[in-house]
RNA sequence: GCCGAAGUAGCUCAGGGGUAGAGCAACUGAUUCGUAAUCAGUAGGUCCGGAGUUCAAAUCUCCGCUUCGGCACCA
């Protein structure tokens, strides 16, 4: 007897072992038509699988949340069908589910084309339309490679040599076509259906590694209907609209050309919002007890000998030869520079910790094919710190700098936040006694703070454990903007000490952190998560004042000086054009409030009051205007 | 850096071995108008750069640069 629990609570007994597909058509036909899959204890498996024992199961349909990663790890099956029926030299390698859909990647020497997209695409449909029924087989670890070797496919056969002793070597047999896969699979190709779109080629290294082959890479996006898939589509269409570099035109805020790759040309619309921000941080980090500092831009190559940074970083280092045997580095990094603000003088525990801000212009020589608008320049300022204090210090800092990190976050309208911590990698500097150490201290940290982290293993800085903070822009890409390492190397390095109660000499910790990161990738995430709409504070025009007559030109010269006294940034549009092209032109600039006036305002000392992207208009005294944006325009905190 | 694609007016894009095209923007003029495009006219080009093929190259070929999409990188 197998009893056999549904989430509904209800048991049914079987005589012997039974599949998810008897399961499914015991309990209705309409069921078994919508079946793709089981979940036996939680885990997702095929359909046609055995359970030989009591257990809860549910049936998984097109309506569950996780049988989107079932239908689109089938299309990159199909997808891969497909291409090795119109391309028999493409070998297989692997594909699976993305967030948005799939991909696969093929070894191959000619490379595919765009036409080549939609020939497999319309022979993916023809596979849908075959309904060939998936089939698990499980081989032997020798048959499984003899087959793939024999079929000249070296990438698969490598992987099977690599499976654990103990693995069970599944194939996914569907039609004339066959993939060595963990599964779980759809029933058959059919149920897959056609809401799915081959998206872009791209090239991709055989398992992620630089050295080894180039491999292409097909994406595509898949849906369970028409209408999901539509859907995703548009929403592709809007996140373009986004995309910061347009808008970074359209509001006439920044440029970047050629002359001067990856360094980016403020405008000043551009710069307005630039000094906006980073007024903003100055005032954060004031209150916080930080004290800011500039230091030197072009360093002397001994100082980067001595902090370790011409051994590991001198591939991304600018580098000037001045004279002979002398070697200027245009600094990558302000933390060496830091270190020898605290060399000055002698310091005393009494001095820690110590928060030491600095608007630091940076400069790194990026991969060309890593660089992207603002978010990857190489030339570009972080708001960075170091804080200079003692192991015991550690966490309440950590602590304090997650709290203001969130608190400025929030300020930005940015409240999900991925945390990443990173912990120890395989070669590091620094005994295990103070890795654990310093690891604790940053979980506890985070914990106080209140903050859910996930691990990255291994991914820690060699000089000390690691947390990263990620925001994500308009198409779902994340980027690393805050960041907090824990430092024990460079103070050694550099020979930063401090002079402990016991009048003996000691080491400081380092914590170097950034929140914003860098001020172009932040404020290029900035204006995709507004989608250019900033909120009052951060316009860089506030408020335009348009006229209808020119009779009102004198009034609107007035409304503007009042609203200007009251430290509102504010335009005056006057030209002999009717209201509906003023309103139209300042809402594409996204300007957040426009003040139309009229003769009817000008007599009555009122301006009608719209907002951007408002249908209704607001018909105020001027006082009560000015004194209600200048209120709305006050920076977060004071 | 690697794979692929693209580069034509300020922007979006068409064209394609034989005089360089459109819409919007710009400029000029007219229009004084009540909340997302008033009308008319004018001007605007090293067709990314360099070499080659050709009587003739924006167009074909090669090399380079930049950008875009991925991958790798992001201490």
């Amino acid at each position: 007897m197998v009893a056999i629990t549904l989430p509904d609570g209800s048991t049914r007994n079987y005589p012997g072992p039974v599949s998810g597909a008897d399961i499914a058509m015991d309990i209705g036909p309409g069921l078994a038509k919508a079946a793709l899959a089981v979940r036996v204890e939680g885990v997702m498996r095929d359909l046609s699988s055995v359970i030989d024992g009591d257990a809860n199961v549910s049936i998984v349909t097109a309506k569950d949340a996780d049988a989107l990663e079932l239908l689109r790890h089938d299309a990159a099956h199909v997808m891969a069908e497909a291409v090795q029926e119109l391309f028999p030299d493409a070998q297989v390698t692997f594909g699976p589910a993305t967030e948005n859909g799939f991909y696969y990647d093929f070894a191959r020497a000619t490379p595919f084309t765009p036409d080549d997209l939609e020939r497999i695409e319309t022979r993916m449909k023809e596979i849908v339309e075959r309904n060939e029924t998936i089939v698990r087989e499980v081989w032997s670890r020798e048959r499984a490679t003899t087959f793939f070797k024999d079929k000249g496919e070296a990438y698969k056969a490598e992987w099977v040599a690599e499976l654990p002793g103990d693995a069970e070597i599944s194939i996914y047999r569907q039609g004339d076509w066959l993939d060595l896969c963990r599964g779980p699979h759809l029933p058959s190709t059919g149920k897959l259906g056609k809401a799915f779109k081959l998206m872009k080629l791209a090239g991709a290294y055989w398992r992620g590694d630089a050295r080894n082959a180039m491999l292409q890479r097909i994406y595509g996006t898949c849906w369970p209907d028409e209408k999901a898939l539509k859907g995703y589509l548009l929403q592709l269409e809007e996140a373009e609209k986004r995309d910061h570099r347009r808008l970074g035109r359209e509001m006439d805020l920044f440029h970047l050309q050629e002359e001067a790759i990856g360094s980016v040309f403020w405008h000043p619309n551009g710069w307005i919002l630039y000094r906006a921000i980073e007024t903003y941080m100055r005032r954060r980090l004031e209150a916080n007890g930080y004290v800011e500092v500039r230091t030197p831009q072009l360093v002397d190559r001994s100082l980067w000998e001595a902090s370790g940074h011409w051994e590991k970083f001198r591939e991304n280092m600018f580098t000037v030869e001045v004279e002979e045997d002398k070697t200027l580095c245009i600094k990558p990094m302000n933390c060496p520079c830091h270190v020898q603000i605290f060399r000055q003088g002698i310091k005393s525990y009494r001095d820690l910790p110590l928060r030491m801000a600095e608007f630091g212009s940076c400069h790194r020589y990026e991969p060309s094919g890593a660089l992207h608008g603002l978010m990857r320049v190489r030339g570009f300022t972080q708001d960075d710190a170091h804080i200079f204090c003692t192991e015991d210090q550690i966490t309440s800092e950590t602590k304090a700098f997650c709290d203001l990190l969130m608190d400025v976050y929030r300020d930005f309208g940015f409240t999900d936040v991925r945390v990443k911590f990173s912990d120890r990698p395989a070669k590091r500097a620094g005994s295990d006694d103070v890795w654990d150490k310093a690891e604790r201290a940053l979980t506890d940290a985070t914990t106080a703070a209140g903050l859910e982290t996930t691990l990255n293993p291994g991914e820690g800085a060699f000089y000390g454990p690691k947390l990263e903070f990620v925001l994500r822009d308009a198409i779902g890409r994340d980027w690393q903007c805050g960041t907090l390492q824990v430092d024990f190397v460079l103070p050694e390095r550099l020979n930063a000490a401090y002079v402990g109660e016991d009048g003996e000499k000691h080491r400081p910790v380092m914590l170097h952190r950034a929140i914003l990161g860098s001020f172009e990738r932040f404020i290029g995430i900035l204006i995709e998560s507004y989608a250019g709409k900033f909120p009052l504070w951060l316009a860089p025009v506030q408020a335009v004042v348009a006229t209808i007559v020119s009779e009102a030109d004198a009034y609107a010269g007035q409304v503007a000086e009042r609203l200007r006294a009251a430290g509102i940034r504010t335009a005056v549009d006057t030209r002999n054009e009717k209201i509906n092209l003023k309103v139209r032109e300042h809402s594409l600039t996204k300007v957040p409030v426009m003040l139309v006036v009229g003769k009817r305002e000008a007599e009555q000392a009122t301006v009608a009051v719209r907002r951007l992207g408002g249908q209704e208009q607001e018909l105020l005294a001027l006082d009560t205007a000015v004194a209600t944006l200048a209120r709305e325009a006050a920076m977060p905190g004071g």
